[in-house]
DNA sequence: TACATTTGTGTAAGCGCTTTCATCGCTAAT
DNA sequence: ATTAGCGATGAAAGCGCTTACACAAATGTA
């Protein structure tokens, strides 16, 4: 991996400005050239400096992308929505994960002297940096952040579509709900599902927390709060991982779901269509918005665009067995 | 992000190398300088450009890894495993998936030119471009791949506990097994795993394929297995995802698991835990996989090592519900 | 006081490319 | 036959850093 234009050059009895434009075609070389050149780049078995292109180029044809982790289907599926484009646009993908890190800063800084542009999940960054990162000029775009200025945002819709699934629960009849794995952060996705569902039912729902948004977690609360004495009819879950922690939990305990207690998930994970009784969630489109947050990023790095768009995704409301027999829908 | 050495040392009155000089800690400044630099740095929000420091250093501090797909917890374990262990050695992480592309040849060599070294699952990489690398001097490390020369191989041991799941299945006193998830390439993993379980069972395995090694093309063959006439009393799966399928699967024909029929997995991933009934599987350190892969490449590209290594990880078989009761330990 | 070290800094040569600009044959048009 | 114009090529200037080398000033030693 150390032969340089030079030796080419050398071989092919010509400049590197020739060898350059042969392989690049940029600029007209005659076909004997071509040839010599491309000979000698075959045998010398070159292959040009990836830095000394970038350097010349001024720029990295790469992209970052900054997670909190990895754990779970929902970051791993809009990380291979990313990448996926990010390849086809020619640019590579760096990643960097935060969970467990101190000096995040350093290592964000680090990343974002590797790359053209920057995507970064939600609130994984802290904001004295978003600000930062924003003066600089570095191209960003958040997923599940909500809009701010200097950057592009992407998130899926969460309040209509929470409201939609309080509004669907309602209809089976329930009157005591608990929304498991409480938000965290404000404005995050869950922060938004909370506040949909409480639109609806108000003062008949209580947020209970988890851990972390994981199946464990789920369990663990959910054993908990279902062995206890005030027991709710309905358990909207912070997303389906969680859920899938619920739905283990209710076994545990011998409970049935939905006759005992049902219980909703949230971005419909390939896992949940899988569960029994399989899971009532809400699908988000989370490699489209992989995809998109690379596209977007392309954009704002060719310039192609010089503005900044806030996109909201939407979601669909997937009706399983997890919250039972609708009665309207009952047949006779 | 352009503010450049140059301008720091003009506004700090001094030259290049002084600047550069006072921010690696490289020779010495005399403390007022430092001071003066500093502040400059400081003024100017100064970063020094990755690719300038890369080119002038000649080596990227960064890794690549290549890997077929992110779906399922196998490859993101180990990613996560890597990630974390590459971060710790100060070297960014370039992620490649292979699944669907077509010029992997090129994106692979693209790859090579932006890292240090490179760590590649099992046979994602066609021969003779590993052929290439290895002659190109490339620092590579294969994961889950059997020994080759002029590179570094890191794998799980395979064939001693398919042996020994084995046996334990035939001290259930089962007869008749099927193999489902048949391997696709010699010398991989589940390659191994055939063997390893063909060795103690000899004819009364047969191994069944499925598309891919996911719970949706597990369920799908085990359907058509378990729906068939001569209905084996054990399924040995290639892995849990395709063990999960085949629980889902029995389900659905309303066989109970192990009452009609066993089912164990591989790897242990989360989900095998959760299962119901919970399956019966192999450990196999995933995470440590990709920390090794890590730690290994990071010894062949500062040259703290020059031979290469082939180490095989040990694994655990994990008794749990979905291979029965067995016969010894049943209680009176 | 004279000389050998150290310290502190600057100069300049890379690192491996891309690209502008200048040059030099040619062909085509006058 | 002249000249404008084009095709093909090379020289050289970056791109942003690190570092070997040179040198002057400050310190220590005899």
């Amino acid at each position: 991996m150390d032969v340089t234009i030079y030796e080419v050059a050398k071989r092919a009895g010509v400049s590197i400005a020739t060898v350059s434009r042969t392989l690049r075609g940029t600029g007209p070389v005659a076909a004997r050239t071509r040839e010599k050149v491309l000979k000698a780049v075959e045998e010398l078995n070159f292959t040009p400096s990836r830095l000394g292109v970038s350097l010349a180029e001024g720029r990295h044809a790469a992209n970052g992308i900054v997670f909190p982790d990895l754990a779970g289907p929902y970051y791993t599926e809009v990380l291979l929505g990313y990448e996926e484009v990010a390849s086809e646009l020619g640019r590579s993908v760096v990643i960097l994960s935060t969970k467990g890190r101190t000096k995040v800063n350093d290592l964000i800084k680090d990343l974002a002297g590797r790359v053209d542009g920057l995507a970064i999940f939600g609130h994984t960054v802290p904001e004295p940096l978003v600000a930062e990162l924003v003066r600089l000029g570095v191209r960003l775009v958040f997923i599940s952040r909500e809009p701010l200025s200097g950057a592009d945002t992407l998130r899926s819709e969460n309040i209509a579509s929470a409201r939609a699934l309080a509004a669907h629960l309602t209809g089976h009849g329930y009157e005591r709900f608990t929304f498991l794995g409480a938000p965290l952060a404000s404005q995050d996705d869950v922060d938004e599902r909370w506040r949909g569902v409480r639109a609806v039912l108000g003062g008949a729902i209580e947020a209970v927390p988890t851990r972390e948004y994981t199946v464990d977690c789920g369990f663990d609360a959910a054993k908990q709060l279902l062995g206890g004495r005030a027991r709710p009819e309905a358990i909207i879950c912070s997303d389906d991982e969680v859920a899938l922690g619920a739905l283990l939990a209710a076994e545990e305990l011998g409970l049935d779901v939905p006759g005992d207690v049902a219980v909703t998930g949230w971005d419909d994970i390939m896992a949940a269509r899988h569960a029994r009784p399989a899971l009532t969630t809400v699908r988000q489109p989370m490699r489209e918005l992989g995809a998109r947050a690379a596209r977007a990023l392309d954009e704002l790095i060719t310039g192609a665009r010089d503005t900044h768009k806030h996109l909201i995704l939407t979601t669909a409301l997937v009706v399983r067995d997890s919250c039972g027999h609708h009665p309207q829908e009952a047949a006779p």
